[in-house]
DNA sequence: CACTGTGATGACACCAGTGTGACGAGTAAC
DNA sequence: GTTACTCGTCACACTGGTGTCATCACAGTG
């Protein structure tokens, strides 16, 4: 899922070069200078990291840092905060009201970049690569939590360790003994006719509706992840 | 609970320093200048925060920050790196490296404790203070008071400390041998299903009235606060 | 066309994993 | 001492996940 960012700066040139950065490495960027509107842009839609310049119209940013942590739904929003007071009180009131990060203009928008990755990557652990995807299926494996298309789906432990080892490797076709190896232990004996089984029973909770088959089977080789799904129209 | 610091500098002055003020903040502080110690310190017991310089003996400090991040029990924790190498290129590298905050020499010791304490606040929310919520939950670690939509909430000790252990990851399933691990201490042997009996308690404790169950059963992973709770009926 | 092998489907019995209630031991307050 | 409270363990009930089988559907082959 593409990452958000809520920029807070009224200098428009430098507003501008930041949205530029965030821009190229793919966020969905909303832009104001104004205070009051920061809040109510971050509460209308939950950014995924906000940059906050301390000095901007209508109210400091240190108080629309300190509102924002009021909220309840913003606490876990990281918050990095952006000034040209070097003063090292101002640092410390920054961070002790609750920003995450302090950067000091002049700064490197590499390092800028280099520190909100940084933050989201405890923030958001599915950024961070803890979560799998593949075409509208969502596996977070430190939540247990399996979607398709932003539905819920719940499976049991096997379909699930089945399903991740498919989303490890998409598109690759995996035969039946490989799965068992995978999947089940190879120390476990079970029949390779089982592997059907449960590959059905996955179907099932995946495609629910009319969603086009995720699983493509391939004739005496084995299954595989696929967008084509068991489609056979491509001749 | 006191929050503890893994501090991996072999300049013996700064060393003490760091020490010094970790201290008096009441941290419990272990100390080495050896990058293959850190290690060693590290997963023996894991700090809620390490402390990294850039140039330590046997290897570099980058280096020991790629091996923290490599084992899956260190992943969680934040690193602070430490360098006296201002260079752009040397932050950059290792903020991608793991590393979650990257503090020049030289530099405020209270400027320092005040990132730490930002950490913190993410990490083990806890430590720093502020109550912990989640859905109507609300969990103060100064009072140890807990309360489910305003309403207080009496509590055994062991619970406390289960609730909290989930407030602070919340929505992330947790096995019983990580719920042991860090509820009852890794010193205790305690029976496997023992923790089911606290869930069971701890479940009956909050979810007063018909309110919905906020923790997840996940059948042979674990446990995990969420809001959908052990409802099935999600079809 | 029929034949054959492979995969899909539905049903079913089994049992691992979890929920639940009760009990005895330990502990602190009084 | 008593009382109140919490904790760890056990036995039992039960849900639902799991593996297997019989049968059907279908593609490939000659």
């Amino acid at each position: 899922m593409q990452p958000s960012v809520l920029i807070v700066e009224d200098d428009a040139a430098l507003a501008e070069l930041l949205e530029w950065n965030f821009s190229s490495e793919g966020f969905s960027v909303r832009q104001t200078g104004d205070g009051e509107q920061a809040l109510i842009l971050a509460r209308e839609e939950l950014p995924d990291v906000i940059i906050l310049d301390w000095m901007i119209d209508n109210i400091s940013g240190i108080e629309v840092c300190r509102q924002l942590r009021r909220l309840p739904e913003c606490q876990s929003v990281p918050i990095l905060m952006l000034t040209s007071r070097g003063e090292e009180e101002d640092r410390i009131r920054g961070l002790k009201t609750g920003a995450d990060d302090y950067v000091t203009k002049p700064f490197s928008p590499r390092e800028l970049m280099a520190r909100v990755e940084a933050l989201l990557r405890r923030s958001r652990p599915s950024l961070g690569g803890a979560a799998l995807t593949f075409s509208g299926l969502e596996l977070d494996t430190t939540t247990h939590q399996v979607k398709r298309d932003g539905k819920p789906i719940h499976l049991g432990p096997t379909e699930f360790r089945l399903l991740r080892h498919f989303l490890e490797r998409p598109k690759r076709v995996h035969s039946r003994d490989q799965l068992l190896d995978a999947v089940w232990g190879m120390d476990k004996s079970v029949d390779l006719r089982t592997v059907d089984v449960h590959i059905r029973r996955l179907r099932v909770a995946i495609n629910v509706g009319d969603k086009p088959d995720l699983i493509r089977t391939v004739r005496s080789a084995g299954y595989a992840l696929d967008t084509a799904g068991s489609d056979l129209a491509a001749s």
